[in-house]
DNA sequence: ATTTAAACCGGCAGGTCGTCCTGTTTTATT
DNA sequence: AATAAAACAGGACGACCTGCCGGTTTAAAT
């Protein structure tokens, strides 16, 4: 492995790494969290439990309560461990699909990246939390605030990567609701459709509703 | 104790007659599934525990093992029990806001009131299943084929509710599909939209779309 | 080199959950 | 009346999970 000394290690918080205790240290709580992660998406929120965790992780008991001495402190590293992969994984999926765009298909490309960032097991991962939220309080309160800040820089990248449709900003708001709510609630109603022309079908409507307003922002 | 006889007519071919200990068993076994779809909307589905259900439907541990003697066969009768429950909730809603409604207003009021069957503790249990549904094989075996007849009926009774657009199915169905995609996800979103403005804006809008559906056919 | 402290190890206690089992009461049958 | 069967009561057992603690290794400080 690449044990030579690293360019620009980083932590969680931005900080730089200086010694070897901090950079060992570092390493194994990002193989907890992503273990965790993993967790959620291929056994759920129920799933999620230290043992399944240490043992994807490689990691022991102890180390595991060294870094998260209880379940409180893992569900808010792993909040924001999930919202970051997330948004990383939306922006270098977005930036590279969309340059060299006309903008008549700008939106189009927009939706369907949209979509595609429903997909990934980052998003799994997050719906887990999110459905777990609703009966588990303390998740809820450490979970809504810190997604509500996930959007605001979601939109304002959004704002970024789309000058084209930058002056109107209602509209832009609308249309990441619309996807938003169009494109979860399709991903969860999926396992009852029959076809997948139904699916297309409720995917063009949406692709030319947003179109829509853009063109025409007086309706 | 009142240990009278059981003071019912015998008859001598008696075929009809209801039996006691059916009518006990049958009362025995609802309160179950009540206690276990309260467990789903108060507790979610890793609430869904024995102890918590015997101790909402007042019933012995025996008594429960008696009448689901493993986890799979209430998890089987409680899927019927939900979609069952909600398909009712759902109907009766329906029909009491739909009788003397304008045509034009028909589009407006069945989008409503699909709305508010998903905000219903019906609705919520079932949505704890479906999620469960998707790290669980053994669940999404017994869900996902129940929730398509469910699909269907609810389908046919929408048909049967509203003749004025009941030549047009193919609208019907997409009108269903988004207004099913789009509302589940908006319940989702809830948590992080800030001011009830937003959402209304995405529920008038898809109003509009599903009205320019049916008044324009060949889009 | 010695000391200190961080990182890590793995077993134990306490609790919960699902399942199984035996016994008891109540109803149906002959 | 005698017998069978259904409905139910509740304890026992193993599997599992969480939090905690004394001990060990290893880097860092003096």
């Amino acid at each position: 492995m690449d044990n030579l000394k690293p360019s620009q290690p980083l932590s969680d918080t931005g900080e730089a790494i200086v010694n070897w205790q901090q950079k060992k240290s570092a390493r194994t709580r990002q193989a907890i969290l992503e273990a965790a992660a993993d967790c959620l998406v291929e056994k759920g929120y129920s799933g999620l439990t230290t043992v399944e965790i240490i043992g994807r992780a490689e990691v022991s008991r102890g180390a595991m309560h060294h870094h998260f001495s209880n379940r409180a402190e893992l569900l808010s590293g792993l909040i924001d461990h999930v919202l970051r992969r997330r948004l990383e994984r939306y922006l270098s999926d977005y930036i590279s699909q969309i340059e060299g765009i006309h903008r008549a298909d700008a939106v189009a490309v927009a939706t369907e990246v949209h979509w595609a960032s429903l997909t990934t097991p980052e998003f799994t991962a997050f719906l887990e939390l999110l459905m777990a939220a609703r009966t588990d309080q303390q998740l809820a309160d450490l979970l809504i605030p810190a997604t509500r800040t996930f959007e605001k820089t979601w939109m304002d990248e959004m704002k970024r990567a789309m000058p084209m449709v930058a002056d109107q900003p209602e509209a832009m708001l609308l249309a990441n609701d619309l996807a938003a709510a169009m494109h979860l609630g399709l991903l969860l109603n999926s396992p009852f459709i029959d076809n997948d022309g139904r699916k297309t079908a409720v995917r063009n409507r949406l692709t030319r509703l947003i179109e829509s307003l853009y063109s025409k922002p007086d309706d």
